[in-house]
DNA sequence: TATCTGCAAACGAACGTTCGTTTGCCTATC
DNA sequence: GATAGGCAAACGAACGTTCGTTTGCAGATA
């Protein structure tokens, strides 16, 4: 049987992340999300205000997900290589459950006006010192070097984890659990 | 004196990829790279085909640029962990003495016309090609551990390397012969 | 049960604007 | 006097968005 002809507000926000992921915003138009949904291009007005308002909404559950990740890290028993593991293992899975979303937040978040573009900058920073203050831990712990910087490293870990979605081919060889202990390693141990 | 008002061809490449790396291909309207010239959009045209030749123009420098570099550090004498740390520092090199080329060939390659890109992927994957036999090199010499696949590996450096144009800040205290040494200890050595 | 009311979803046409591009002309420069 | 660079005006197409209207279902009323 048929089921649900109409269409939902949480449809268009995903069908935008989808388009918004694959072609960019200013590379979508409001008549091609309206194509990907069945619909013209006017008919999305009944469910959002505005073009924008898409990315908005895309972006911040981007924001969202991550966050959550860092804090399930961040409360994580252990040490702060067990923290480490636990922030890499996460990032790894908001990818790739939410390719589209995290795709958008990580290429399309510059597109947004001032004013939001501000409030996800922030929400970037944040995140981003949570991979600090768990490195600079471990640096006082002796889980990591003493002589890293935990600042650049950071910077460098979240570009290998950042990365994974313009490459990473999930009906690939490589499952999600082989490739986040590599990530481990390479991040880790180097390969000297 | 006054020195050329009148504008050439490579001026209007240079523009081009000014704005590309700014505002995104997409983002970029002949007007907008007219008034950067403190030209008409239509004038450009007496300079150009089109808009996608601009881009064209920019992306393949960007090819270029990296290709020879690897050519350069795959010539190199020594260990295969020498070449690595040639391949690591002409990559810095690119990218900081031609920002705007390499961000346009980094983000924007994949607004390119079917046929253009697919070279531009194929240049890719050689470039990376390099990255990966000099791994492989030094598995079996002895530079590097034993355990590490060259392909992924290849990847993860390589996603340390196309960030740096995204956080960089060559204003910034960080001199390019740290940040140099500092990527490459990141990956040979890592952090524990 | 049959009818009425309200509403959210979608349509189709049009708005004003911007897009990439073309055309014809003018004016320096060689 | 040929040529190249630039201007001004215009082209058709596409853009985001608005508008008045239609559709189909849900719940209340009779």
């Amino acid at each position: 049987m048929m089921v649900s002809v109409r269409n939902t507000r949480s449809d268009v926000v995903d069908a935008a992340g989808r388009l918004f992921a694959e072609r960019g915003y200013q590379g979508t138009s409001m008549r091609d999300l309206g194509k990907e949904l069945g619909l013209l291009g006017s008919s999305l007005y009944s469910h959002v205000d505005s073009k924008q308002d898409l990315l908005v909404e895309v972006v911040e559950e981007g924001a969202r997900l991550f966050e959550a990740s860092a804090e399930n890290a961040k409360a994580r028993q252990g040490t702060a290589r067990d923290r480490l593991a636990a922030l890499v293992a996460g990032h790894i899975t908001v990818v790739l459950d939410n390719v589209n979303v995290a795709r958008t937040f990580l290429n399309e978040a510059r597109m947004l006006d001032a004013e939001h573009r501000e409030r996800i900058i922030q929400a970037r920073d944040h995140y981003e010192g949570v991979f600090r203050s768990v490195l600079a831990e471990g640096v006082r712990d002796g889980s990591f070097r003493s002589d890293i910087d935990p600042k650049t490293t950071s910077i460098y870990i979240l570009s290998v984890l950042n990365a994974l979605e313009r490459w990473y081919d999930p009906t690939g060889p490589l499952g999600r659990h082989e490739i986040t202990t590599e990530v481990e390693s390479f991040v880790v141990d180097g390969i000297g």
